[in-house]
DNA sequence: ATAAACATACCGACCAGTCGGTATGTTTAT
DNA sequence: ATAAACATACCGACTGGTCGGTATGTTTAT
């Protein structure tokens, strides 16, 4: 491997990045902070991401494709075990990145208003849902579901999990996060299982 | 009416800071640039309002007070009813508040990373969540829902109109948020009333 | 030798907040 | 009544500092 110091340099960077980013925000975060953060000069950083924005969308595509293969990797044999499954996931997922999280509201704020990253997050965001208006259809056939709209079937699922993230991120020990996840899936679960 | 060319000045500060704000963000929209728009001078702006963050907090503080407003308002005979109205109304909230809901997500990450804007916030944001507990033990109690966790049933309505709202945000034309907000509602309610 | 990787010094734009001073009321003393 | 004294509202140039990005020089690996 030639150049495994430069692929170093490139990790720190954006390991650096995710941290000060979750930290201060994307403004806040200045790029000498970043730099210092990672042990590396500023002429490093921008050998290597030509601009501030482009290590945010680094960061935002390696978040989205890791979303990607947990879903992928979640599908158990029917429909809801795959639901509820996936809801007992979300916990780990707090733990794993509590400070992180803001980033996320991060990235969908910088969505709302550049176009450049909008475009970067609409395209996975879209395969989500169709990931899980597939997952309700699937449901649906193999009878563990009511015949609702599979659409929005999905997009509860997803307002759901959106909604309660957002209320983690705010308000980490107003509820038991874990315990309301997987309690709000089972009232859902009335709702749409058969 | 001593000065009242006063109030109109404060008025016009924090109409041209929520636009300011709603369009390019709170980092992005200078304090020259709300001046700007509102017609004002730099001294106007210091003499009312000590910081720029202040400003902000001033339009949260509104508009917390309207969402309370809004939600005491929209009480009607039975709780299922009262939810299903508060359901419709959602449209009407994306349309008048189009481009100032990117400032809702604003509020959130300020909030989540400073401290005394989280304190602004949380206790309104807590008062809604009882707000919908004790909406849902009056349904217990009048027999119109089943006899479900009253908090985890309130946190999962708010959940969901979070995640609806913030997918409005992201991706206004993906889908019939109208249409997704009333049978996500349904849905949720074949989970919750008898 | 030479090209990629990295470091340092620097530039120009921008920005929140300050400050000395002016304009517009309001109160007080005569 | 009215002028002086005071208070509030407002103006805009200026400051001190920050920050994204660049230019230029040095090291390292092949």
């Amino acid at each position: 491997m030639p150049q495994q110091r430069s692929e170093e340099t490139r990790a720190r960077i954006l390991d650096a990045a995710v941290r000060r980013f979750a930290i201060a925000g994307y403004d806040a975060a200045s790029v000498d902070d970043i730099c210092a953060e990672a042990g590396v000069s500023k002429g490093a950083f921008y050998h290597h991401y030509p601009t501030k924005q482009a290590v945010f969308l680094a960061l935002m595509q390696g978040w989205l494709g890791m979303i990607d293969m947990g879903m992928s990797a979640a599908r158990k044999d029917t429909v809801p075990e795959t639901l509820v499954y996936m809801t007992n996931l979300l916990p780990g997922v707090f733990a794993a990145a509590e400070d992180r999280l803001p980033m996320f509201l991060e990235f969908w704020l910088q969505a709302s208003r550049d176009e450049k990253i909008w475009k970067a997050v609409i395209a996975p965001y879209r395969h989500y849902q169709e990931i899980f208006t597939q997952l309700v259809e699937d449901g649906i056939a193999e009878g563990s579901l009511k015949q609702v709209d599979s659409q929005v079937a999905a997009q509860v699922i997803v307002s759901l999990a959106v909604g309660l993230v957002l209320q983690g991120v705010l308000d980490p020990h107003g509820a038991d996060w874990e315990k309301t996840a997987r309690e709000s899936m089972q009232i859902l679960m009335k709702g749409l299982a058969k």
